[in-house]
DNA sequence: CTACCGATGATCT
DNA sequence: GATCATCGGTAGC
């Protein structure tokens, strides 16, 4: 009898009931080099076309974002500030655009190898400071390099024979759940749409949107 | 601990 | 041409 990972159903559902729902649940990537498992912390829900002014899908469907209106299940991972890549959850059915933003986690499983990631990104300097254990996956797109994904793994389903799973373990207490502001969005920051585990030392600092002046 | 700022390029208008 | 679901370093309390 093999590992149980969440079905399809689970994500067939709005994005602000599965993203407290991740929390507490462990996502793999079994990779070439081994498995690399994160116990997910916090998570932001992203709404659907013409409703959720900070989601990519607000605006309706384009190149990038179309793996959002795909089956839901899938990852969605996107690259933006010219550097980071950010991995979600797509939620609801084909046609509906929305979905979950991993935004932080404990890396349980393979933390040599997200180390080991996390360090090969890091600029060439005198004497690099090692990273904290509580800091490998403290962050969207720190938890995308600590778990290796990229640019390969926009549209993979997660439900499926792939190398991407969420074990069907315990979701976290209702009670242990923190609800707020979305962090680093220009809109839509009256949504309560982030969720984390209170007291955990891997959820983000929270950061605001940081409006830039041209050169 | 919080606050600010530059890096860097794809994406969309 | 403007914007951007970020991060790491630095300054300051």
């Amino acid at each position: 009898m093999g590992e149980r990972f969440l079905a399809r159903e689970f994500f067939d559902r709005p994005a602000d009931r599965v993203a407290p729902d991740l929390l507490g649940r462990v996502l793999v990537h079994d990779t070439p080099a081994g498995r690399i498992a994160v116990r997910l912390t916090e998570t932001e829900a992203y709404g659907l076309p013409g409703e959720d002014p900070a989601s990519h899908t607000y605006r309706g469907q384009t190149p990038r974002n179309s793996v959002m209106f795909g089956e839901s299940g899938h990852m969605y991972v996107y690259f933006t500030y010219g550097m980071h890549f950010c991995a979600n959850l797509v939620c609801l059915p084909r046609g509906m655009g929305s979905a979950v933003l991993l935004r932080a986690g404990e890396i349980v499983e393979g933390a040599g190898l997200a180390r080991a990631a996390r360090e090969a990104t890091r600029a060439a300097g005198p004497a690099p400071r090692r990273i904290p254990e509580r800091d490998l996956a403290r962050g969207p797109a720190r938890l995308a390099v600590a778990l290796g994904l990229g640019r390969d793994h926009n549209g993979l389903d997660c439900c499926g024979a792939g190398p991407l799973r969420v074990l069907a373990g315990e979701a976290a207490a209702p009670t242990a759940i923190g609800v707020g502001p979305r962090t680093g969005i220009a809109n839509g920051k009256e949504t309560l749409w982030r969720f984390w585990i209170k007291a955990d030392p891997t959820v983000s600092p929270h950061r605001q949107h940081m409006p830039r002046r041209r050169a």
